[in-house]
This record gives structure tokens, C-alpha cells and sequence, in this order.
DNA sequence: TATGAATGAGTGTTCATTCAT
DNA sequence: TATGAATGAACACTCATTCAT
């Protein structure tokens, strides 16, 4: 049972190697294992991704792939930390502290809106992760620190926004990012369904500009004070 | 790598063989496979159900399966249909005509919420799909069929709220449904990696419940007209 | 690292296939895996045994040998039980209760010498479990019973020796045994190395049957009483 | 399937490097792989033994071991006429010359049953050498030449001792070894079996020396003129 | 001389699928 | 219709051996 396709999304962390470079590399061997399995994991999930495939994708070889990442199941968690740390990274990033409360949420729901549309392997990378019931996520070192500064910067905003009487009071950040990241996830991570289900339409960009609006305008009466 | 456990959650649609039920019986034996297939596909996902598993959960063996459905790939699209059928049954029963327009949002919107959560399998199979990028739904035939009745449910219900001066104009059915269905399908299908990024609470018996009212409002603060 | 060569040394326990015998005989699959991962596992010791040629020798497949034997390493826990089996088998069938002491001895003696002789494979199971460090013996089950009616026979030979006053007392079964068998189990189990260090003849008939008389005459002058 | 473990039981045959010693000794690091080599093969045998693990053991690295030794098979072969050398050598330091025959005798074989005991590695060596139908030693050159040193010396005391009358004509030097390394090979190779098999005593120092007593007993009663 | 990187042919094990009864 | 036996193509992982530096 084949699941995924072609497919690749996965922004390419790796430059080809120059004629310069030195053929035996370690480091670069390594990441650019790496970024196979990236790719691999997120198009075929865990049960689905082929170490054959990974090593072939990396220009390398099986043996490798073990010598430096123990077995698949190892490799696997350091893709999903990579995950993790790549799209906190881009948040970070967006540096909104110089925004009016109201900006910054509508830049961070934009922001949301279009890195899952541009990184679906990072969508499947979390379904995955969800059909394996979190094994693997249990595990990883780290993680609440690596997420935390999202909600810090959240809190903030809307902390500014309630004193400047925009905001209404005791609105929680992580049930703000939820709800932001719920109102794109789901037609995101599922528009392959969905668009054969309701409309074909789904996922389309000017379905996701439209999408955006409802969706600031959904967060934002929410959130202002009457 | 072994994805997920054991995990129960797929509602009885077989009753047990009685001692007068023949041992013979071809609708009968369909019918089990099909609970164990729907069973072993929301937990494991496509690659990682085992056609071994389906036939000892079956309480049958791996050559009925074949005879029955042709193929792993072919059961597999049985299980969705049926899946998609039991959704759509579970929602056509709820019956909310009688409400008016605010009150029946709201109940489709905690229907939906709890459905979600007494039914996990049901988000596991559409992650599944949509890992696969939609391959085989896209073959099922009569799906937009049996969906749309929700649809039209859903536009007369805007419509009444429309004509009696409740809810604002020009809202889309299939809009209003993302929205619900987003707002729990995000936090009840990642339970696992949120919990363990945000807060172990999320997903809990007082975390939906709290939620669901937090989603209400969002709901209704955007439905109402101004 | 290839040890081993041919050799088809162990004894035929599995009836060729007649033309009126099934073609599917779980029964008989079974043994014929166990027969051929015996030879296997003597020619060329746990680590250098091959399921897929075990598989080949039983004409069969890799999957059947792990349908009925589980792994590698419980296979060769059944090989090494069923080696201490045959063995005991071939004492019991000896029958010795009716010589008198001496000559009960002497055909111990000579059925031990051919036994090993003629069963090659069942001295390099002893020595492949030795290089294992026992590591299988330890965990099969009543090995003590099945191999105690030899102490207890041999015990009953040299009671009956002393009380007739030809043998010495105080003699314990189990010196005797070891003392026999050692004499036999280092030049046989030793042939190769043994024939190249010191002479050529050693394993031949002639000279088995020559050593065969000198250790009659070195066990019998201990024994005997003086 | 792992057979091995971990014993360490190859006397050292290389100083470690000391801060002088320059980093780069063609000679040393050969020595250092022959002695981990020989710790190896003796503990895994020789398709359990891993190239790996003998650079890792002498602290070197694999293509100085094909640089110095060609191949895997290579390498045993030094190893196991490195066996030889280090056995006869301790016996030629016996220098039993100087005893009376009986003495002669009974010091040789407390030898041998103390080498045997001390020396295990050398004991597996020799069985993994005639699990491979002795292959490698067949090969090697000058094994009679170095063997044959033992044999005269031995033919030699068993003369004395026919001529002064202690010991009874005609016995054969090779004989008499091969009765001597027979009653102490078997129970100490086959210790891990014949412990369990019956009686966990075999193996232990209190009963080799009571094994020892009953060795002299029986080689000397054998001996002894009448 | 020395080292760590790289490789390809295995090797144990699993699994979808088919066959004989 | 039903069942357990049989099979071959994977698949994860290992290991002897070679190469580049």
C-alpha cells in the first residue's frame, strides 16, 4: 500500500556539493540524510518512509543512515525536533513586538495561514506523529522550552491589547494560538478531502485569501472589547 | 516501527454469533471484516494495518478478506466510505429543524465537538487519506452526494437566522462548517503533540468543555448581525 | 567467512514427499525445517547457520520457518533439544541391563566411539553451544531428566561390579561417563586439527578401532578392583 | 544471534603504549591487532567475530588491519598459528627432562589440565577451527615441525621409562598425548553443557584437582608395567 | 602510517497475497 | 464458504571491505 507521492516540499536546507567540496564529509552527509528523511517521513509517514528511499534521496547509502542515526525509529525523532525547531524559527523571526496589538494578531494569523500552506511536510510530519499517539514526542528533550517563547510573545500582545482597552480581558495566548492554528489546520492538513467532499475550491489561494479575512474577522471580534 | 496501540473506540456494528447463527454466513462475515478493518485502519493508518490483525479481529481468516474485497488497497476504500457514512448518519439523526437558528449552531457545534472526541478513529481515518493525498477518495463515487445534505441543512438554518434578523447576511454554509469542524478537529486530532508542547490539559473532559464554550462565542459573536 | 562445506551427515528423519502425500502438511513441513536446520546449525554453528539456505535444504521458505519455530534463536533451542533426544534415544535402545558389569562397559565404551563417529553433527552442536557459552542449554527444560536414566543405568553397572567384586568401589557414574566420552569426543571432535598437528590416521577406522581397544584396556584397568 | 560475551582471557601480549612510544609503530599496532584478534576469534569464533570490534579492541582502526593482514580469513590464520607458538612454548618451559618417567607424566598432565583450564581461548580456537573442518590449518606451514617437539620429548620419557621397567612397551607417544588432552578437553570445553546436563560441580576448581587425581590414576595404572 | 567515511552484498524478519484442501 | 499452508517480494539493519584525506 503506497501512500505518497512525488512531492517536494521541504525547503532544501542543503546546497549541492561543489566541485570544490571534499567527497567524504561527514557533516554535510549528515544533513543531507537529514533532510531525505524530512522529506521522506512527511510524505509517507512513519510506517510508510523507506530507509532505501532516504539513503537514495541523500545521494548516500543505508549503512550511513545507521552510523549516524542509530535506526529509523531515532531518526525519526530527530526529524520531528527538526520540525519543531525550523517552524518556531520562523515565527520567531517575525518580530511583531513593534506592532499594534491588532496588527500583530492579524500579521501572526497571516503568518500561520501561509507557512502551513507553504509547509505541508510539516502538517503530515504532526499527523503522523498523532497516529503514532505521540511515542515519539514523549520523548524529545526540550520541546515545552522550544515552544514556550510563541506563548510568551502571545501573552504579551494581549496583555498591550487589554490595556489599551482594545483586547477584552482574560483572553488565554495558547487558546488564541489554538484557535488561529485550528482555523487553518484542519482545511490545510485536510484539503484533499475536504475539496472532494464540499468544494474543489478548498486550498486554492484565493480560497485561502478569502479564508484569511473570515478568519481575522472571527479572531477579532473575539477578541475586542465591546 | 510500530504506530499505534490497542485502542477500542470504533462502535460495535456487529452483534456476536449466536449459537443458531449458521457457521456459514457470507453477509455476516463481510460484515466483521469490515468492523476490523475500519478498527485496524484508524489505528494503525493505511501502511501500518495488517491484513493478519483484520482477519483475527474479524475472528476470520486472510482469505475471506481477499475474497470478500479483492485487496488491501480495495478494503481500504470500503472503510472510508463507511466511515464517511456513519458521520454523515450520526448528524442526519440529530434532527435540529425544530430549533431555531441560534440554538441549532450551537447544538451543531457541540454535536460536532463530542463526535469528534467519541469518535478518534473517525479523525484517523481522514489523516490517513490525507497523508495519502486523497487516492482513494478521490475514486469513491456518491461522496459529494452524501455530504451535501449537511450542506443544505446548514444554509437553511443561515437563512432562517438571515430572515429573522439574528444572524448577518451572506454567510456561507461550508464556511460556518469549516469553521466549527476546524475549531476541534486541530486540538482532538494533535492531542498528543499538543499536550506535551502547550498544555497537558488540552483534551480533557474540562478542557473540551471549556473550549466548547469559548467556541460558541467565537461562532456566534461572528454569526450575529450587528 | 564461510566455515562449513556439504556434510549431510545427520540422519534422515523425514520421508521424501510421495506423490499421494499432500502438498500442504504442516506436519511434515515442520520437520523437515527442524532436519534441515539441524544440519545447518551443525555444519556451520549458530552465528554462521543461514535461514535462507535452511529454508532451501528443508524445501521451503523463510516465512515457514518462522511461522512454526518463532526466530532464529528459538529454532536453534529446538534443534539443540531434539540433538540431546536422539542421543539418549540411541543409549536407551542399547540395552545393556542384561551383559554382565564388564562387558556392559565395554559396549558403552564402543557405542560411544561410533555414536560420535557416526554423528559428527551432534559433537559440533555441543561445541557450537559451548562457544555460545550455554547460553540455550540454560533455558530449555528438563534436560537433567532426560539425560539422568543414563547416570542411573551406569550407577546400576557399577553397583553390580562391585557387589560381583569385580570392579572397585566407590567409582562414581558420572567420572565414568565423562572418562568415556572424553577419550572419544577429543580426537572426533578434533579430526581436522588433530590429523595436520600429529598424525594422519587419526579418525580413520583402523585407528578408531585401535583406540577403541586402548581406551577398553585404560577404563577397564581402572575399574577393576585389585 | 549474539554468541560471545565478554571474557577476557588472552594473557597480554603488548605493553600498553607508553607516553615515549612514538604514534606512529608499524610493529606495535600490528601486534596490538593480532592479540585483540586473538581475544575475538576466540571468544566469537569465527563467523561471529567482527572486524570492527578487533580494530576497536586494539585501539586501531580497520584499514590498518586489511593494510597489515589482507582479509578476515587472513587474519585467522595468523591467529590460529599463533595459538601453536604460545602453547608449545609453555610447554617447552616445562622442562620435565630432569623428572623420573612417573613424575614426568603426572607433571605433564597437571600441565595440560591447567593450561587447558587457564587457556579457554586456545580450547575455542580449536573447536572454531574444526567447526570449519579445519580449512585454515590445512594451510599453514610448519605445524608437524612445530608440534613434533612435544612428540619426542614424550617418546622420549615413556623410553626411560621402559627401560628402567616402570612402564609397560610399546606405547605411543601420540597416544598417550592424546589420552592426556582427551580426559581434560572434553569437561573443560564442554563445560557450560555438561554442567547443566549433569552435575553443576564440572568445571569447578575443587573438582578438577579431584579430576586430576582421577586422570594420574587412570594414565599411570594404564602405564605400569605389571 | 593512520583514520573515518563510504559502499554493496548480505541477513534476519515481516507481510500482502495465493493455493490446496 | 471457509481455513491454514505456502510464497516471494520487501524491509530494517549489519558487516566485510575499500576509498579519500
Amino acid at each position: 500500500m503506497t501512500s505518497g507521492q512525488k512531492g517536494r516540499d521541504i525547503p532544501r536546507t542543503v546546497e549541492p556539493r561543489t566541485a570544490k567540496a571534499p567527497k567524504r564529509d561527514a557533516e554535510r552527509t549528515k544533513k543531507e540524510i537529514l533532510a531525505a528523511a524530512m522529506t521522506e517521513f512527511a510524505e509517507y509517514g512513519d510506517t510508510g518512509a523507506r530507509i532505501d528511499r532516504i539513503a537514495e534521496r541523500a545521494g548516500s547509502n543505508k549503512a550511513m543512515i545507521y552510523s549516524y542515526f542509530g535506526n529509523k525509529e531515532e531518526l525519526y525523532a530527530v526529524v520531528l525536533r527538526e520540525a519543531y525547531l525550523q517552524i518556531r524559527e520562523g515565527e520567531r523571526k517575525l518580530d511583531l513586538a513593534k506592532l499594534d496589538p491588532k496588527s500583530a494578531i492579524v500579521e501572526l494569523l497571516r503568518f500561520t495561514a501561509y507557512h502551513f500552506r507553504d509547509n505541508p511536510w510539516f502538517l503530515r510530519l504532526l499527523n503522523t506523529e498523532n497516529q503514532r499517539r505521540g511515542q515519539t514526542i514523549r520523548q524529545l528533550d526540550g520541546l515545552a522550552e522550544l515552544n514556550s517563547p510563541l506563548v510568551e510573545f502571545l501573552r504579551e500582545i494581549l496583555l498591550r491589547g487589554e490595556k489599551s482597552g482594545v483586547f477584552r480581558k482574560g483572553v488565554d495566548p495558547v487558546e488564541i494560538y489554538l484557535s488561529i492554528a485550528s482555523l487553518f489546520y484542519f482545511p490545510l492538513s485536510n484539503t484533499y478531502t475536504l475539496s472532494i467532499v464540499f468544494d474543489p475550491d478548498i486550498g486554492s489561494d484565493a480560497w485561502l485569501e478569502k479564508r484569511i479575512r473570515q478568519a481575522e474577522d472571527m479572531i477579532l471580534k473575539y477578541l475586542i472589547a465591546d
